[in-house]
DNA sequence: TGTACATCAGTGAACGCGCGTTCACTGATGTAC
DNA sequence: TGTACATCAGTGAACGCGCGTTCACTGATGTAC
């Protein structure tokens, strides 16, 4: 069944790249077949190689598609007032830790992308450097020069909470690993914490 | 040849434990085969289901040998006055950056284990306590209860940054994430900081 | 002290299966006349 | 307006290979007599 308009190969191309991203972060890299991935998205094995030359070629573009939506959500999200607590929030919940399919690739793929090929590792660096500037230009706006460097020891700690905290079979540990970060994530970058020390279930 | 004595078998399990830690963290545990993983420990594949039951069983006993190995050489490091900034800046180190195998078992394998069963999380977990424990009994022995916390923080961005500077790569970035996650951690941990700010490279 | 035997750590071939990749093919579409 | 054809996104079977696991077996050892 191949009707095709002219938007039909590259919107497939995305297609395959949004199952990918998901999958890979469900799973592994390592975790994932080509085939099942390619099932999931609708599609026949076959088909795979007409959008990618590899499986090492759609991890690069994964992650590089990844690191690109999560800068553009932080983007949108940063423009209101008072939001940064907000996000580091949200990243640290235990609604992210559960779900890491809709999450952070860095938190469920670094070690993974630490053994891949240059290509994947090159694709991860242009992806976080852009993200990191962003949340530089957003937290401090007069001197984002500086700041990249504390973001990047926030971020590396917010990346290392959240995978202990999925690493760790005790929920209740795991929740206290998040909240402990949080504050000290939201210290590092400046941000007064409105939180009581004991957040309440709400 | 089966020449055994009495100690055989117990020596052949630690031996297959010993090349599993080096492994994993290299190849990741997705990524080392029983057979080829057999074949180090210089045996056959057959013989590995005489010491594990599963592949599984392996990878949860290696966890936690893993981590226990890391607590008694804390512990062991720990004795000396003012070890613990050595530690974290070798734990922070280009060296260690570069040879997994012989590293951090949280850094090299923590999104995996994040995916395993309940088997191997538990072993997991009950080696990062006994390790964070043993860490913040060191750190601060009048309150080691209040300290956990922090040092869970602490590690949590040393794991990060360490993962974040294997995954990236432009080498230079990847040493300015180690000493900058370096500072941070140490100021976290309440210890003074004696290097300069940009470190020679001696 | 010398021989016969039970033990059992380790061997290596085989199992069904999913992997990444290739390729001859199908068939709905857009275009040419 | 209707027919013939080239395009090409997608199909699905097949490739060699390594995976985790099983099992009949080997052969050096420690023990019994």
């Amino acid at each position: 069944m191949a009707r095709y308009g002219k938007d039909q190969k590259p919107a497939t191309r995305q297609r395959i790249l949004d199952t990918a991203g998901r999958r890979f972060k469900r799973s592994g890299i390592d975790g994932s077949g080509v085939a099942t991935l390619m099932a999931d998205a609708g599609l026949t094995n076959g088909a795979f190689y007409a959008h990618f030359s590899s499986k090492d070629d759609l991890v690069a573009a994964t992650i590089g598609e990844q690191l690109a939506r999560q800068c553009k959500n932080f983007v949108a999200m940063a423009q209101r007032p008072g939001s940064v607590e907000t996000i580091v929030r949200q990243y640290l919940s235990p609604d992210h830790r559960d779900h890491p399919d809709e999450g952070c690739p860095s938190a469920a793929l670094l070690d993974e992308i630490g053994r891949s090929t240059p290509a994947v590792k090159q694709s991860y660096t242009d992806g976080l450097l852009a993200f990191v500037d962003a949340v530089a230009a957003a937290v401090a706006p007069d001197d984002p020069t500086s700041a990249r460097a504390t973001v990047l020891d926030a971020f590396a700690m917010m990346v290392g909470a959240l995978q202990i905290s999925r690493a760790v079979s005790d929920e209740v540990l795991a929740d206290e690993i998040l909240d402990g970060a949080a504050a000290k994530a939201l210290a590092l970058l400046g941000v007064a914490d409105t939180s009581p020390d004991r957040p309440s279930a709400d």
